[in-house]
Formats: C-alpha cells, structure tokens, sequence
RNA sequence: AGUCCGAUGGUGUAAUGGUAGCACUACAGAUUUUGGUUCUGUCUGUCUAGGUUCGAAUCCUGGUCGGACUACCA
C-alpha cells in the first residue's frame, strides 16, 4: 500500500548519487547570514536540506554565513537558532552541528596563501571604482588591472601586511587571477579578501581582512564535506567559480545545487526590504505578527507544522513563482482545526435580552471544547437574561438566506436555546442599542424536545461574568499580490488597514486567564493566539491568526 | 546587447517517449447546534512554429515571453 510520491529534482539527483555509489551519505547544510531574521523563503531551505538529510540518513549542520561583520549581530544568531530549532522539532530533527564561517577564517587565510603561491591571486591596489570601471560589462570584457603581474613574492608580502593591518580599508584587496574577458562577469578576476577594520561578532578584534562569499562558502562546504550544497537561483552564476576555488586548491569536491527560492503573496520576502519595514517602522519589529518571518508567524500563531506541511506540499523547483498565501492559510486551519479549541468572544458587541428568562437566574451550560478532538471534553459556560452577541448578527431589514437575527426571525444560541426576535431599540444616530427576544426552555442543548428547526446558530457571551480582552485583527501587509514586481517604492503598496485594534471585546470568563501562545477559536470568527509580548496576567492579548472560511461573506459579495 | 536559467489549469507542483495527475482556489450538492469541519461532484492547463517518432509536456531546431548576473553584500 505504499503511495507513490513524486520525487523532486533533488530527490533525483541524490538517489542517483546513492544508487551509483557516489557518495554513502549525503550531507546537507544550512547557511544562514545572521544579518536579520528568518522568514519563509528561509523555511523553505530549512525543510529542504534538513529534510532530505532525515529522509536519506545523512546529516545537515547549521552553519552561519558570518563573514561580513559590519552586518552581522549576535541578536540574529539566537533569533535564528531559536526559529530553526521550533520547525526542527515540528520535522522531527535537529542539526548535526552548529558551525560557523568564522571558524575557518585561519583555514581560509591558508588557501588564499596557497592561491597566491600558485600564482592564481594577487593583492590589488586598485580603488573600488576602479575594480567597478574596469569590470567591463555584459557585452564588453574587463581590463587587467596594473597589479595583476605582481610576483609571488611580494603578493605573499602584502597579503600579510593586509592581515596585520598596515593598510586602511579599501586600501587592497586580493582578488583571484582568473580572466577578465570571461563571458561569466564573477570570473573577471572576482574578489577574495577585503580590508575591513570591523570588530566581529566572534572573532572580535583578531581580524582586519575577511573574506568573500565567494571565497568562502565552497571551501567551508568542503571542509564540512557537504556533498549536496542546495542554494537559491541567483547563486548559478557563481557555481564556475564555486567549482574553481574548489579544484584549484585541491579540496573535499562539495556540489553546488540550485533551486528558485519561495515567494509568497502579498508581502515581500528580501531581507533588505524587511529590514526597511522594521526600521522605518511600519511594522513593530522583526516578529511582527504581519510579517512573513517565522518569528512573525509564530507570534501570529501559526503552527511549526503548518508551516512545514506548507513548504512539503509547495514543494520545489527551478521555475519563478508566487505562492498564494491562501495555500499557507490553508494549511494554519488544517492544523488549528484539529488542535484548538472552541471558545466565545464577541468582538462587535450588541445587548441580547432574553425578555421571558427570569431575572437573576444563571445556569451553567455545558459546552463542547472541540468537536474535531473526541478527548477534548467540554466546560461550564454561564447564561443568563442578558447575553453580548455579534452586532453583525442582527439586521434590521435582514436578506433572504440570512439565518441570523432580525425582526420576528429565531436562531438557536449555540449551546443553549433557540430564542425569537420580539423588538429591539435604536439610538438617536439610528444604531441599535439593545434586541429583544423570547427563549423556547424546551429547546435547551442537548435536551431539545421543541421539535424546531433553525437554520442559523450564533455566539454569545453572558454579560455580567463577560471579561474583556483587547483583539487584534491581522490582514495582509500589502494591498499588490507582488508588491516587488511593482513600478516605484514598495512601501507604496502597503495595506493600511493591515492592523484592527479593538480595545473592549467580550470574552467567557475562561479565556482571561489565557496564557501567552496559547491557541483558540473564536466561535464563527476565527482562530486566535495570546499574544507573547504584549499580553498581561488577567488581560490577554489576542492575535487573530487566521479567520474561518466564511462562505456567507462570499454569498453577500455577490451582490 | 553578452552569458546563464526557466516556461504544464487562477496558483503551486507531478508525469523523465506511451491515459496530462495531485494540492490550493473557484463552482455545485450532501451533512452539520460554528454560513466552520467532513464528504461527493464539476470547471479550467502542456508558450509558439517546425522536426524526429507508430506515438512528444518530455528529444532536436528556430522564435516568443519571463527571470538572474555587471556590490570591497550574502
């Protein structure tokens, strides 16, 4: 009864590796840039190189990309680490080693010397304009630069003195000696080392040249014996040079494999753009529940395994795309659904007396916690003559197919009884301010004999034992599917109403002790997190995650 | 313009020379004390023009369209 399941490219090339005996075990790696926080495109990868190590018994090691210390923080390193520990767990895995690009600078500053005895690099005296204006262009080669020719020697010299500090930054760099007519401009003599007088956040002060990207993910790959190096599209031009620094120094032949990387619907996924919603303050930081980091989402309440149920099923590729965010959100209810339980909060409230329900009497309902969990039990919810319900539960002159309250119409309670609309008051500005009705005691939950039937059934919340809590409600944080793909500012796109505060909304007495991160659905109006930042013992915070499919709000937007 | 990559329903992803499938969405219906969930059904697709072949989404050639590259970032 085994399912056949697809396999991706990478599944292929990896099970060929295997089958010919190229490799035992593949091994994988992670390598994130602790210059900002994590977001989804990053789960992607997460779920890709950690998965196909649990998947063919290799191993994956997280490795940190730090070789720029002018933009790496450790505040990233800890953020990162805390977010790839809470989806590992949700895979089932966890890394094979936590390492860092840093910790191979010595290493690193060996090959660069064996380069240089090779003759295949050189220490450049050029300006960055300079490199910049003779780099050529994509339809005329580079120049030499006036350094190229410097003996062994004396590259060895200054390459040292680079090291100990005796020039300024961008006084030197060294660059490889390769060909600057190459049609691939990354081989135009690309640049391996930079001067750069910079405290880093683990070296500290020991080093004032640090190497390139370029000159250092492939030799850090090799020396992990990464045998499967996954990487996003913009990477394949520099595959050639990957693979030049690789031979040309005589190492461990680690591959570089390419994949297009996740975009998602109506937001923006590079960090440079979310570093600028965080700055610039459109957003409350990086884990702002609208924001697709996986901080963000977290504290927006989506679950570890929604999010990687949804970077499984999207899967991979090496084509363009834009997700639909509804795919995402599909996959937070499917998850909720099953997991959190059912709970009543009114967050537009209006008066609902129960005219013939004797004054001073309370009862104790009991209510299902969750009808898709059979061990989910149930708990007492108190009722009595004067309940909250949704404003937005009543109409005046109501439509037809409108199963809810209006002028003689009856909807049953949920968990309790089936009442009839007798009259309701209005204010001088024309809103409603309180809606009458009669209760049929014979139609109690559970214990119905009325032999009614209602097509409609409504929330509530007993209003002298109601707690209130402040909610907020999320939409998308940009008004364009691909906010990117779009002429002039990003920012101009963003949603404005991407936020709904309100401040007083009516909640069983239950919820008021709710504690952060815990999870719920709000009758009919969605599924909600306590907020882990802002909430206060007795006064919750709720985060709507996502809203329940509501096909009533479909029906009237036909109109 | 040069090099490289890509093109399958609205979206994402399979089919690796032999029935174009799956998921989401949309639509219709059934069930439902959440207009939720669940279940059933339906619609919609191989960029284009040639070629190879008994047979092409798949292989070849030309074209079209989209993307990446021209940072002392990664």
């Amino acid at each position: 009864m085994s399912e056949e399941k697809s396999l991706n490219f990478l599944e292929e090339i990896i099970e060929q590796h295997l089958a010919e005996g190229r490799y035992e075990h593949i091994h994988t790696r992670f390598p994130p840039e602790p210059n900002g926080y994590l977001h989804i495109g990053h789960a992607s990868s997460i779920c890709l190189n950690f998965g196909l190590a649990k998947k063919y018994g290799g191993k994956c090691n997280l490795r940190f990309d730090d070789t720029n210390p002018v933009t790496e923080e450790t505040e990233y390193v800890d953020s990162i680490k805390y977010d790839i520990k809470w989806l590992l767990d949700a895979i089932g895995t966890s890394w094979d080693g936590e390492y860092y690009a840093s910790d191979y600078f010595d290493k690193l500053y060996e090959f660069a010397v064996d380069l240089i005895k090779k003759g295949l690099a050189y220490v450049d005296d050029s300006s960055a304009d300079e490199i910049a204006a003779t780099k050529g262009s994509t339809t005329e080669p580079g120049m030499n630069s006036p350094y190229r020719d410097r003996s062994i020697d004396e590259n060895l010299q200054l390459f040292a003195g680079m090291k100990e500090g005796k020039y300024k930054d961008g006084e030197k760099v060294l660059r490889a000696k390769i060909d600057m007519a190459h049609p691939n401009l990354l081989l135009r003599d690309p640049l391996m080392y930079r001067i750069k007088h910079a405290h880093h956040h683990r070296t500290g002060d020991k080093w004032c040249i640090y190497p390139m990207y370029d000159f250092a993910h492939g030799q850090c790959d090799s020396i992990e014996n990464i045998t499967h190096s996954i990487c996003t599209l913009e990477f394949i031009h520099h595959r050639p040079l990957y693979d030049w620094f690789i031979e040309k120094l005589g190492i461990y032949p680690s591959k570089q494999y390419e994949f297009a990387r996740r975009n998602l619907s109506y937001t923006v996924m590079s960090k440079r753009k979310l570093l600028q919603l965080v700055n610039e303050k459109h957003v409350a930081g990086w884990d702002d529940p609208r924001m697709p980091t996986i901080s963000g989402m977290r504290r927006r309440g989506y679950p570890a395994q929604a999010i990687v149920n949804f970077c499984d099923t999207v899967g991979i590729a090496k084509r363009e795309n834009v997700v639909d965010l509804g795919v995402l959100e599909f996959h937070v209810r499917e998850q909720l659904n099953k997991t959190a339980p059912r709970m009543m909060a009114v967050l537009n409230p209006v008066k609902l007396i129960i005219t013939n329900y004797p004054e001073g009497q309370t009862e104790e309902l009991d209510m299902e916690n969750n009808p898709e969990d059979e061990n989910g039990g149930t708990r007492k919810v108190p009722f009595s003559r004067e309940l909250w319900i949704e404003r937005d539960d009543f109409m005046e002159e109501p439509p037809k197919k409108f199963f809810r309250l209006g002028p003689g119409l009856t909807v049953r309670l949920k968990g309790a009884y089936i009442v009839q609309c007798e009259g309701f008051s209005k204010d001088d500005n024309g809103n409603i301010t309180e809606i009458r009705c009669t209760y049929l005691p014979e139609s109690k939950s559970g214990h119905d004999t009325s032999g009614l039937k209602v097509k409609g059934t409504i929330h509530w919340v007993n209003a002298h034992t109601a707690k209130t809590a402040e909610v907020r409600l999320y939409d998308r944080l940009f008004k364009v599917e691909n906010p990117a793909a779009e002429e002039g500012d990003f920012k101009s796109y963003i949603n404005e109403h991407s936020l709904q505060v309100l401040s007083a909304v009516y909640v069983e007495p239950a919820l008021a002790d709710a504690q952060p991160g815990q999870q719920f659905q709000f009758l009919r109006m969605g599924y909600f997190t306590v907020d882990s930042k802002d909430s206060a013992p007795g006064r919750p915070v709720f985060n709507r995650t996502v809203t329940l499919k509501d096909s009533w709000a479909k029906e009237k937007a036909k109109d």
